[in-house]
RNA sequence: GGAGAGGUGGCUGAGUGGUCGAAAGCGGCGGUUUGCUAAACCGUUGUACGGGUCAUACCGUACCCAGGGUUCGAAUCCCUGCCUCUCCGCCA
């Protein structure tokens, strides 16, 4: 959620911004309905002044026993204005949070122009993609040879996109998820969490999630909870209406968390294999941070995303992304994407952003910066730290030898009981 | 799933239709006293929105879980929802 007051006091700046992810025209009609919106303000407010003005003159009239009839007969009337004024406010207060709700936050000078995710810049590239002498083998292929993933019987479970994973497999998937958390935990300085893995409605949409995004997640009807697309989600809503003591800044989580995503624009992209799925698990970084110290967390927090795949010796680049493909709450985002030579790709396993006060405001999420202060909006960042499957992708398809078998990076070996490789049998 | 209790300011806790934004206590802040500390005493102490101001001051409105309703007037009465707690049942 945008601030109401700074669209008002500054409309050119907010408009520039916004252009450029493609709302700028939003602005006027926002600025319009929230001039009607006060209009209204005064007015009701005036009427409720009378009102509260003649019920004391009431209360005072029957104490000393006179007759009120002719002004209690004018207040009913009074009050039935006050009643349709009240309906017409809260109508156009709806409109104006549904429209406020709709625009995203804005985004930071440092992000590159730029509508699709083609018009992300790449800042950096670590590590050198491995050349084979053999013809690099699609994780699907490796994965359903050695035994670890069962596409088919997860179909038949839960449908596609819902893979059961087998043996080593398994073993693989969890002992990532323990990697993570303990180099997050023990290195940088993380609290663990493990959150629920529904999330109510309010929180989803104080985390930016509703009501843009219904679409893209599961909802439990009968229960009206929404499965998390993301431990993002749940992990905002910690401290949903709470004032942060000023020396705990920053709040550190490290939360593990499946993520459920229907993926409804999606249809028909990356059927195969483990790059695109319905579930999926994630290890998410987050951060509440005092509102100067944000973009340094910034990129602390790209540093301990990147942490993850230097440990695990997997090639990967950094992409500032551009104003069109940030997230909706993000003032500037990084993604990562790994290497996956079987594929032939980059593929994502991580976005990492600044969210300024945007959920914060839609949350309350404040702070007091000196004892006696106002409380303020705090900043949060999340970051991936990162997602499972393609990292699992990533894993399989560089560290495959020539006779189908998959080495364990060095650092997941104590995860794996001290298994060195995964071989077919 | 069944039965019951309850949600009031930073906290504890009064308040069942008319100066109640809300008693009292605790805590916080300012002060008096004091060699210092403690104690005592006095004062003060919520948030949001709108107006107003260069900015304060100030004025108005709203807020006693949330949303509706009754009424000239609701913390107080009615309905719905959410949450918490206790007991029983079931269960990992």
């Amino acid at each position: 959620m945008l601030d109401i007051k700074l669209i008002r006091s500054e409309p050119d700046t907010v408009r520039k911004a916004l252009a450029r992810r493609g709302y700028g025209g939003a602005v006027d009609d926002l600025i319009a309905t929230d001039e009607r919106r006060r209009k209204l303000i005064s007015s009701v407010e005036d009427l409720k002044a009378q009102r509260n003005q003649a019920s004391d003159a009431i209360a005072r009239i029957k104490k000393e026993k006179g007759d009120a009839a002719a002004l209690i007969a004018r207040m009913k009337e009074v009050s039935e204005e006050i009643k349709n004024l009240d309906a017409e406010l809260a109508d156009v207060e709806k409109a104006l949070d549904a429209k406020a709700a709709e625009l995203p936050n804005l985004p930071h000078a440092s992000v590159p122009e730029g509508r699709t995710d083609a018009d992300n810049v790449e800042i950096d590239r670590w590590g050198t993609p491995r050349s084979f002498d053999f013809f690099p083998q699609a994780h699907w292929d490796i994965a359903t040879a050695l035994d670890i993933v069962d596409f088919e019987r997860g179909a038949k479970i839960a449908g596609s996109g819902f893979p059961l994973f087998k043996k080593a497999g398994a073993r693989l998937e969890r002992a990532l998820i323990s990697f993570m958390l303990d180099l997050h935990t023990t290195r940088h300085g993380y609290i663990e969490m493990l959150p629920p893995f529904v999330t109510r409605a309010v929180v989803m949409y104080d985390s930016g999630k509703l009501p843009k995004f219904s679409e893209d997640m599961y909802h439990v009807e009968l229960d009206d909870l929404w499965l998390n697309p993301t431990a993002e989600a749940p992990v905002t809503g910690i401290h949903v209406d709470e004032i942060l003591p000023a020396e705990s800044l920053p709040v550190k989580y490290v939360a593990y968390c499946a993520s459920f995503r229907r993926e409804a624009g999606a249809a028909g992209k990356d059927t195969r294999g483990l790059t695109r799925l319905h579930q999926f698990d994630k290890v998410e970084l987050f951060q509440f941070t005092e509102p100067d110290k944000s973009y340094d967390a910034l990129e602390e927090m790209l540093g301990h995303a990147r942490a993850v795949l230097e440990t695990l010796e997997l090639p990967y680049r950094v992409l500032n992304c551009c104003a069109g493909d940030i997230g909706q709450a993000a003032t500037k985002m990084y993604d990562l994407e790994v290497w996956a030579p079987g594929v032939d790709r980059w593929l994502e396993v991580s976005s990492v952003s600044n969210c300024t006060d945007y959920q914060a405001r839609r949350g309350n999420i404040r702070y007091r910066p000196e004892p006696q202060a106002k409380p303020e909006f705090v900043h949060t960042l999340n970051g991936s730290g990162i997602a499972l499957p393609r990292t699992f992708i990533a894993i399989l398809e560089n560290f495959q030898q020539p006779d189908g078998s998959v080495v364990i990076p060095d650092a997941l070996r104590p995860y794996m009981g001290g298994m060195q490789s995964i071989a077919a049998g």
